[in-house]
DNA sequence: GGTGAAAGGTCATTAAG
DNA sequence: CTTAATGACCTTTCACC
């Protein structure tokens, strides 16, 4: 289920250079071209690597305020809302949650003023009772996932 | 600074079929591979698109619990927090943000068991004053970015 | 390991803002 | 006049068998 250590630095590479093709990589890893290319496949078979899609930076689109919003749901709504915010390009992600509020959603939009906007097509359904919103002012550590990797590595 | 209905269809193709390659790319698109390949480096070049790294799946590498908790930092804490949660793997990424807490940061974890190790090493910092978790049960819609980028496309 | 294919670069020409 | 797109040609490099 896990992966080694060979697996880690691999992805590592990847990560660093995605550019680097499989025989590059090998001459980097110190590996037979082949055990590459068998290590990828098999990272890519069991979903471990989903795959290399590009990376797009919101704000480089115009979109440089985030924001995420506890939303809390009126009863059997949950559906509905769902529904709804897909259709909402400015909702980036979406999760069901515990503890406070019922669902969690990360926001972008233009500006402060702009976020209003966004805020209002979210919660302008009758199925969300309440929201509470956080605009995000700094973000000292971006999505990652070098760290956890390694870790996975070392565990075996 | 914005981008427009080519680049826009260019990025979709890219995170739909990350394979495919520039010449074929240009079939595709119904234009000249030149004109692909200088659109790409004009939008890594603006930042549009920061890359093509790998898509890991935490819940593959064996961390399928995902977490958000809402910080309250001790005035003048800041910096401390930040460094310290930066060195642990499980944190996939911190925001600072307005509103109720101080800081948020997306967790991920092996259990709900191991959930608490996580927490406990996460708050077990004493500029941390206060910790609210929500646990992430479903994911109706996961991080995307393509109706943004179409949205981005027609605005100009 | 060999081979067909593609990436990446340069260039002159043409089109469009 | 500046910017962009096109098609041609070339060399290096890689992916696949």
């Amino acid at each position: 289920m896990g992966i080694d250590a060979l697996d880690g630095r691999l992805i590592t590479l990847l990560d660093q250079e995605p550019r680097v093709g499989v025989l590059e990589a090998s001459r980097r890893l110190g590996v037979a071209r082949g055990t590459v290319q068998a290590r990828l496949d098999r990272l890519q078979a069991t979903g471990v690597v989903r795959g290399f899609g590009p990376q797009v930076d919101p704000a480089a689109l115009g979109y440089p305020v985030t924001a995420f919003a506890t939303l809390e749901i009126r009863q059997g709504q949950g559906p509905d809302v769902r529904a709804h915010l897909a259709t909402v390009p400015e909702v980036l992600e979406l999760h069901t949650t515990t503890g406070e509020g019922d669902m969690l959603c990360r926001l972008v939009a233009r500006s402060n003023a702009d976020l209003q906007r966004v805020i209002d097509r979210v919660v302008g359904f009758a199925g969300i009772v309440r929201a509470s919103t956080a605009i995000v002012m700094e973000n000292p550590v971006p999505l990652r996932i070098i760290p956890l990797v390694e870790q996975a590595a070392q565990d075996g």
